[in-house]
DNA sequence: TGCTAATTGCTAATCATTCTCGTTTAGCAG
DNA sequence: CTGCTAAACGAGAATGATTAGCAATTAGCA
């Protein structure tokens, strides 16, 4: 009664770039690697199969305010984002401050969380 | 040498939606109110005066993952965001655990941060 | 080897937001 | 108060990201 998802090689293709990636990717900028790899896939594909494998738990969704949404592997430990304001490049943040709970009505269910840092990454810094 | 912001009664009405909302409202819900004191109003207006009030400092943005960003009256205390997975509705969660200070490497310039909790509201919890 | 449903490529359709352009009007000089 | 002009408006087209529809392709299995 389970769902049968196939093993194509566009899905194959998506995963290893995924896997070889060292940033968080938008569906365009992973696009662009897999046809690299593996020319005449369509966009719409990506989309499909970016969604298939964030439903199967193997990609976790980052979101950047204002920008297109962003994909990494999933399976790291629970951790949040540093984005830098001038190279618009994201950092991860190990860890959580843990003591999010806020004064959420006890009338509301909690179901997580999402922390954003914003500021300068060491080189952009630097340069000011 | 500066600009010359004219005084238009939509622009009037806009502000003035913000300022009576409880909460981060979208540029269509604002829509909403603001028709209701003054029909005939175009949708390209909402975003003009919006971006243009964001740009005088008088509205903050708050963005929710995947969904059109909301704006909210600037000024206010420091405080975060209760985002309903049902209802899609935002609610202002008053304070901040303070204890946001993370592993940021020295090196890194923080400016600020944001951050969402995620769940149910009080309504949509009840129904289930 | 053959069958069939999942998947693909392509295109049309949404959604949020911005832009264009001809018309209205706030703000100001006379 | 009257006119002028550029800012702002309304309506609708355009854009960018993402989803949906559909005929053709193909993975997985008998
Ligand atoms: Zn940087
Ligand atoms: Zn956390
Ligand atoms: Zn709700
Ligand atoms: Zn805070």
């Amino acid at each position: 009664m389970e769902k049968s998802p196939r093993n194509t090689k566009q899905r194959r293709t998506l995963a290893q770039v995924f896997a070889g990636a060292d940033q968080p990717l938008s569906v365009e900028e992973a696009w662009v690697r897999v046809r690299r790899l593996q020319p005449r896939v369509a966009l719409g594909t990506m989309y499909r199969n970016v969604r298939g494998l964030l439903e199967q738990g193997e990609l976790a969704v980052v979101h950047f305010p204002g920008q297109a949404a962003r994909y990494e592997l999933e399976g790291k430990a629970h951790h949040h984002h540093f984005e830098c304001r001038s190279c618009n490049q994201a950092f991860d943040l190990s860890g959580c401050t843990d003591k999010v709970r806020f004064k959420v009505p006890r009338s509301f269910k909690v179901h997580g969380h999402e922390i954003i840092v914003y500021g300068l990454c060491a080189k952009c810094a630097a340069k000011r």
